[in-house]
DNA sequence: AACTCGGGGCA
DNA sequence: TGCCCAGAGTT
């Protein structure tokens, strides 16, 4: 690892460590659910959705025998809500016909599950699994090649750089101190630099402030 | 590549 | 009040 990129992820690290919520989940099936929900929502907003939706329906085999209506009113609140009402009651009985119930554990699988994504399936992959991934949305593709942790166009090269770049253990904590920092101060518009704790090591700095 | 879904958070 | 999302599917 580049030690520049090294001394940047220490200190976003010390930084962000304690600050924001991250998802709470019990199992990879939990964790499937509360990440296809988590798109264009926030993790406090999730967690409040997921608390009495997976103590009320634990498995998949729960979840399925919900109606499409009964399943949006159970997770309204979180954006999207009727899509992600259709596409998870059409993944819960996938698991059921495909996989017994199980997650699957290959990206291509994961991915062929209505609502799961690329950056869907690395989370799974990663947090549920340790299997080499690393969920790239908005903010941390943004980030990362502001901050020259990443040198790359796409959010694919993005992943496949980041997953080299931080430690296995360190996965699903660097993954929420990038999103953080990205939503609270290297914002896409307006980014608060001299707020910045890496500031001083990053090439791509907008406000000299 | 552009468009849609949608209630929440924040200015 | 208005703007922007911790994406994925469809056209």
């Amino acid at each position: 690892m580049n030690p520049q990129s090294q001394k940047v992820m220490e200190i976003l690290e010390k930084h962000y460590s304690g600050s924001g919520t991250a998802l709470i989940y019990r199992n990879s099936f939990e964790l499937l659910i509360a990440t296809i929900l988590s798109a264009q929502t926030t993790d406090t907003q999730v967690n409040k959705i997921t608390a009495s939706l997976f103590a009320k329906y634990p498995t998949p085999a729960d979840m399925a025998a919900l109606s499409e209506e009964q399943l949006a009113q159970e997770i309204k609140g979180c954006g999207l809500y009727r899509n992600k009402a259709r596409n998870i009651l059409a993944t819960v009985k996938m698991l059921l016909d495909e996989y017994a119930g199980e997650v699957p554990q290959t990206r291509e699988e994961l991915i062929r599950l209505p609502g799961v994504g690329r950056k869907t399936a690395n989370v799974v992959l990663a947090n549920a699994f340790g299997i080499p991934a690393f969920g790239v949305d908005t903010h941390i593709f943004r980030v990362a090649n502001r901050l020259a942790l990443t040198k790359s166009k796409t959010p694919r090269q993005t992943e496949e750089q980041l997953t080299g770049l931080i430690r296995k253990e360190k996965w699903n904590a660097a993954h929420h101190w990038l999103i953080w920092h990205g939503r609270k101060i290297c914002k896409a518009q307006k980014p608060l630099c001299s707020d910045c704790p890496v500031s001083s090591l990053c090439p791509g700095k907008i406000n000299k402030a």
